[in-house]
DNA sequence: TCCTAAATAGTAATGAATATCAGATAGTAA
DNA sequence: TTACTATCTGATATTCATTACTATTTAGGA
């Protein structure tokens, strides 16, 4: 159901970087490769410690300024949760996310309709567009599930609350 | 969470807040006023600044903390920027955004082809759905315009103060 | 008015994200 | 291959948004 995994693959991510003249080190490709290789939008954290795995030195420091550079480069793109981590997108493709409210789960979703869609004129006329992006938010089926019934988290009382 | 959907203007926030079990304090119907007089998606530094011209003891803090308890009623929404503080919402109606890369300005729209969408059959079976909102990305006009047309994707953004 | 739980102001603490800088490295030229 | 050097990295320090702590104040009910 995702869409499929894009391009750069680590091979001609070198070629991209130098191209871009800036240098293509092991940190940047094998960060790349940790991060593209992810369907879950990952924070920095998330990416450091899999990238640890292969280069156990490497800082945390690092994994920002090159999430940062690729950012720059327009290789990856960001998002923003509340309360939560700047998370990373390797998916460049036109696409929209299911957010999950609880777990924080990210899905990319296409669909015909949402595609379809023009940009309003008033948008239009707002200013210089350059993505349209569809956010979904809820709770995916697992949060859902587990939710007990009638325990409300709300501090919102109703009119009579039995003292 | 939020089940209340109440649009609230702040004469009867305060009911609303002792409805809800907490008091009503100046400080909230303060905040709650500079908020809602605010097409600007403030943040809470900039909804300090503004209630501090009448209460001048207030604390961010409280501003803070004022603001995470309208989020849990459900009297606001919040919205994160890449690279900027939390900013808050007090349209609760369906509306969409329109976010400026540079300023950072965002703008409420509505529009029927977006108020027609339906949620897709996908979405539906990925969990329960909460909200959908569309975000569109682009320079606002007065950027556009004082930028040349050339590649300029800076991570650095001059901040303007809205308000 | 009086009482008490809740809320605030002031301040400290936390933690994500950046900056600094000495040493390492990629890419280049000889 | 070797040497050169601007760029890059790792370790550490710093910044700054957000949250936590706590003594004092206050809202709201009795
Ligand atoms: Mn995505
Ligand atoms: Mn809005
Ligand atoms: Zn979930
Ligand atoms: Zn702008």
């Amino acid at each position: 159901m995702p869409p499929l995994k894009l391009p750069p693959d680590s091979l001609d991510l070198a070629q991209i970087l130098k191209a871009s003249g800036v240098k293509a080190t092991v940190q940047r490709l094998e960060i790349y490769r940790e991060l593209s290789g992810s369907m879950q939008h990952p924070d920095a954290e998330a990416i450091y410690r899999g990238v640890r795995r292969r280069i156990p030195t490497v800082s945390l420091d690092t994994v920002y300024r090159t999430l940062l550079l690729f950012l720059k480069l327009g290789l990856v793109s960001s998002l923003r949760l509340p309360h939560e981590r700047i998370r990373f997108d390797p998916n460049l493709t036109p696409h929209h996310h299911l957010v999950c409210t609880r777990c924080g789960r990210v899905q990319d979703f296409t669909h015909p309709d949402f595609d379809a869609l023009k940009v309003p004129e008033a948008a239009q006329s707002w200013g210089v567009i350059e993505k349209m992006q569809v956010e979904i938010r809820g709770q995916c089926e697992r949060c859902a599930r587990q939710t007990k019934p009638g325990r409300s988290r709300s501090l919102i009382q109703t009119k009579e609350e039995p003292k």
